[in-house]
DNA sequence: TTGTACGCGTTATCAG
DNA sequence: CTGATAACGCGTACAA
């Protein structure tokens, strides 16, 4: 069923139906009330194809995602749970989300290209970003509007949307040393990801704006999974000098740290303190104890993708100047029971840094 | 650039261009060899729409996924573990996976009729399926090749894929029977999704096959989350009778169950029994004790769904009769320690059914 | 207010 | 083996 058919019934053109159903003044009320009632009668419903090449616009946005071996796929429920505000976004303008899984044997790059060159999408958002992300330099040179969610080093400037890593980091080192922890340990992940070094390196400043160095062997890169978790519990056991206290950037790793400490009889929040990050909204919280996280809302960040991203589309579509946007993302502490442990002030390890107020 | 500026370019006709890039057979090895250098060169790639409006085909095959405002969106990371294998199977035939997600605030039966209206997807798969389930008469009727993720008693034959509940219920009763459970509680979640029924039947007959009744104040529903969980935890400890044992649809509520029973100084596999399902590869390894679970091969089962339908598209390409598929995937028992603790056999409460072997 | 006709980029048919 | 040309379904400028 074409508009053609639709036309022949209704005794019009096609030029008449295609006006009355994509709004356009130029028609009678009369005249669209009978394409309208008869296309629904009909369930007629426009050919994207013929639209998309008539128009040179799809009416889609992309949401890449990327498969990961390592930590066999966990995780990318995070995204999920953005997917709510982005799609009801786009919706009010008219847009579509569609999803796009690079899936482990596709590499992300040529999937980025192949995805642009044959015209699929308005607009694309990118994740996982690397530290140096190809996807970005073609995307910028292709003048799709774009927008990454994760930082990088690569390409020009461009919209990203990031969460505030320097702020967990912040706020862990901070609530971790004001509790009397001077061995604090890090653990990121494997992951081919920007935020690792960014969550490390904010870890390592929060630390030394208090006199302290990370010591590198306090410094754990597993699997982003239950099971990376539980080799950083080995690594910890295996210390000769043991940290008193842990941050780790992923709650599915805290699961699996919380199993390995439990098998050696230790318990997080007696025996280590630990601080989480926040890759499932619930997760944590059903930990015994409870997990030191920091919480955010996914549907407002989801939101925020889909209104700057109707805004790079429209702002294209009238040739006007492009309003790049650069937003981190705030999270804030949920303090749990997994950090609540106080250290006794005379095993500092700091001694030289040491002031009055921590000896009275 | 489309197939004009790379004909022009190479001195021949578009057809020739269209031909060699599509392989053909009708066109001289050194002409596609320049061909596909050129476009290789300039980076050239079909345009879909236009493509897509000549040969009525798009290429895509769509995965819908549900949003579930109960849930909070969890257990959705359950299909991301399937789209690998599908996008393999899809690829090695030159289709595309494209996943739908349909959000809190759009109707089920209206996003699909639009994405089948507007010619968006060649072939779809549906899941979490409900016990009338409006999408698939639509899909019937629509002629569209397609694949349900879930049983329905909705429409006539069609292909359909779904976990081995029955199985598992099966395996699971028979589990906790055999070390002497006689009173086994079931926990389902509050999702219109047909497994809940098909789980809670045949947990029921499994019961009934070893001469007891489920009791229906043993039978709790409660959505599919952590939270579910703890609640059904507390739905435990109120009861008057409590159960020594209970099956549970879904992991994550395994989780807020154990949450629960903590809090009370009881330990599943020590204080009740518990048998989870498996909604994540990983989860149930790392509770503490390990929960006994099934495994499934969910890359096997993902390549499942896209071997059978590109036997389904290829099928109505060729006019061809329509092999409907029918599969129960099967899933493994994977004991852990929340299922270990024997009951003492004088505890019975079903006395009139103890046999001699029972007694011994 | 409505009808006519063109072209978006591609593939397929047919003639050469 | 290759080139010319007709569709595919739609939106829109232009004519009526």
């Amino acid at each position: 069923l074409n508009i053609h058919d639709l036309a022949r019934h209704l005794n019009v053109s096609i030029g008449t139906v295609s006006r009355a159903l994509n709004g356009r003044t130029d028609v009678s009320d009369k005249t669209r009330q009978r394409v309208l009632d008869a296309a629904k009668a009909f369930g007629y419903s426009p050919n994207q194809s013929g639209r998309s090449l008539r128009s040179g616009t799809t009416g889609m946005v992309g949401f890449m995602i990327i498969a990961n071996r390592e930590r066999a796929i966990r995780g990318e429920s995070f995204f999920m749970t953005l997917f709510d505000g982005l799609q009801a976004s786009l919706a009010e303008q008219g847009l579509d989300l569609v999803i796009y899984y690079c899936g482990t044997d596709q590499h992300q790059d040529t999937y980025v290209r192949r995805i642009i060159e044959r015209r699929l999408v308005d607009g694309l958002i990118i994740s996982q970003t690397s530290k140096i992300d190809h996807r970005i330099d073609y995307l910028i040179n292709a003048k799709l509007p774009f927008i990454a969610f994760g930082r990088s080093d690569s390409g020009g400037d461009h919209s990203w949307l990031d969460l505030d890593f320097e702020g967990v980091a912040e706020q862990s080192i901070e609530l971790l040393y004001s509790q009397g922890h001077r061995r604090i340990a890090v653990a990121t992940t494997t992951d081919d990801v920007n935020f690792n070094h960014i969550y490390l390196a904010a870890c390592r400043s929060a630390l030394a704006a208090r006199g302290l160095h990370l010591d590198d062997k306090l410094v754990f890169c597993e699997s982003m999974s239950e099971a990376g978790g539980y080799r950083v519990g080995e690594h910890i056991l295996a210390c000769k000098e043991r940290p008193s206290a842990i941050a780790i950037i992923e709650n599915s790793m805290a699961i699996g740290l919380y199993t390995k400490l439990s098998e050696v009889g230790m318990m997080p929040g007696r025996d280590i303190a630990v601080v989480g990050f926040d890759q499932s909204p619930t997760q944590g919280l059903f930990l015994k104890p409870s997990l030191t996280q920091f919480s955010l809302s996914m549907s407002a960040l989801g939101r925020w993708l889909g209104d700057h991203m109707v805004t790079l589309i429209s702002a294209k579509q009238n040739n006007a100047s492009v309003p790049f946007e650069h937003k981190i993302w705030p999270m804030d502490l949920v303090p749990g029971g997994s950090s609540e442990m106080q250290m006794p002030l005379s095993h500092s390890h700091e001694c030289e840094h040491v002031g009055v107020k921590e000896r009275a």
